[in-house]
Formats: C-alpha cells, structure tokens, sequence
DNA sequence: TTGCAAAGTGTCAGAAAGTGTCATATAATG
DNA sequence: CATTATATGACACTTTCTGACACTTTGCAA
C-alpha cells in the first residue's frame, strides 16, 4: 500500500527518484505504464502480471481487444530500481507526461499503485479536484 | 513478453534495428509476418510454432480462414538477427506494412509479439488505441 | 559465359543514450 | 545536537544506434 505525496526532479539522464518508503515493495521489479490524465504508474510485478494477463486472454481477431493490447503493452516497460533508488523513465513516457529533462516531478502513493507526475500538471489537476469537492459542500450545504 | 515502444529507421538497404530489450528472446531465430492492421509481426520461433498449428488446424472450407491462412503463410519469413541486432524486411513486407527505404519506423513490444509500424501509420493506431484504453479505464473507475 | 546492376550482409567508428558510482548537500531521527 | 538516511549533481563507463562502406550474392542481359 503506496502513501503519500513527495516532490523530487528528474535529472539530466531522465531518471526519477523513488520515495525510500517505496523501495522495498518494489525491490522485485517493477513495471511502469500510462497512466490516467498523463500520470504514470508504478505497478509491483505481482500488480502488473494480474493486469496484462488479462489483456493477454482477449481475442486478437477483434478490434478494440487489439487496440487495448497495443496501448497496455506499448505504453509499458519494464525495469527496476538503480543503487541509488531511481528509476529510469524512457523517452515515450516522458513525452506521455510531459516531465523533461530537469523538470519538477512530484510522486505519489495512491494505494496499489505509484503515481508519477509532472508537478505542474499535479497542481493543476490537485486545483480542479479541489474546486469539485468545494462545490459538491456548497450544493450540500 | 515485450514492452515498450521505440523509435528507429529504416536503413537504405532495407533493414530495421531490434531494440536491445528484445534481443535475447530472439537468439534462437525469429519469424516476421504479416500483422493485422498494416504491422509487421516479429514472432520467436517458439511462438510461430504455436500460432501457425492454430492456423493449420482451422477448417479450410471457410473463406475467412482460407485468406487468414494464405496470408499468414505466404507472407511468412524465418529471419534472424545480425551481428548488430538488425533484421532484414524483404520487399513484400515493406510494400504491405508501407514502410520504405529510410522512413522512420516504429518498433512496439505487444505482449506475446512485437511489431512493426511505419511511424506515420503507428501514430494514428496508437491514438486509436490510447482513447480505447482511456474509455475503458474510465469506466471501470 | 561474362559483365553489370540490384539487393542483401557484415563490419566498423562516431554519436547518443543509458547506467553505475561517488561526494556533497539536505532532511529526518533519536 | 549528533547520527543516520536520503536526495541530487557530477562524472566516468558501457551499451546501443546510426550511417558509411566494402563485400557477397542474385538475377538479368549482352
């Protein structure tokens, strides 16, 4: 179970620092993916193998089944942490999320899963999240 | 499995470079052919095997299964990697999957498989796919 | 057959990208 | 406050990518 939320930077080589608090239930491998509203995820290999075996069963002969397989698996890779406790995140997920080379990142614990973002999307989508849930109170109240 | 999405090009003579990731699994030879959707498929020897079983074991008196056979068949080739991790696409596989001499060119992991794109083609399957992925995640939640 | 052109294959070197390690700075803990 | 752990930048090292070029093979035609 992931909690919390930690700012760190992205370094000149595209790597990202995984919260120490993280490390050890990821020390087996990791696998990370696209994410909702350009986040990534961090998934466990456990978490990640109950994930695409799903997708695996889906009959390649139907369309959308297809698509799905392709956004999973495309989008997907592979990795573990460095010595240092970081995280290498390649080109394609880097555009994804829009987090370049020496941007502000902020990671965050969201239960089963490892969130990444871009902090300035963070605190955008934090803003809209925080004005839904002043409006669900007004119309309460 | 393979994972992962990356970017290279088509070199003047007709050859394409496996991204390191997948090497390995492909050391013991590999099969390209056709894929669905104007991909080409790189499959490992094992996996052929399996897939082209199912294909035989399909009743030849139906028209769908006779094309899919034909297809998966004739435009079938045993290859194998280069001292550099290259593999040749013969002309046929270039014409189907529009992929010319020096075009960009985009090598996905998709599970089981990896495939082939022309860069300009994947970009708009891989749109296709992420809104396909996004609806579904959306509707889950 | 012989020569030529087209296509395929092998190898190499420079450039780019990724990885590992260390030292210092910063933060957390008792 | 002292001690430990964590984060970050710097740098060296390794791997991978790419383009170039030469060699081999094939098919065709003189």
């Amino acid at each position: 179970m992931f909690l919390g939320e930690f700012r760190h930077t992205m370094d000149s080589k595209g790597r990202v620092v995984i919260p120490s608090k993280f490390r050890k239930e990821l020390q087996q491998g990791c696998v990370v993916t696209k994410g909702l509203d350009n986040c990534l995820q961090i998934l466990t290999k456990k978490n990640w193998i109950e994930e695409s075996e799903k997708m695996a069963s889906l009959p390649p002969t139907e369309k959308t089944s297809r698509q799905l397989r392709r956004a999973l698996f495309s989008g997907a890779i592979d990795s573990k942490l460095d010595t240092a406790g970081r995280i290498q995140i390649p080109e394609n997920l880097r555009q994804y999320s829009d987090i370049n080379i020496n941007d502000d990142v902020t990671v965050t614990g969201s239960g089963p899963v490892i969130e990444i973002w871009s902090t300035k999307v963070w605190k955008k989508i934090q803003n809209d999240a925080d004005k839904a849930f002043a409006n669900i109170n007004e119309v309460k109240g």
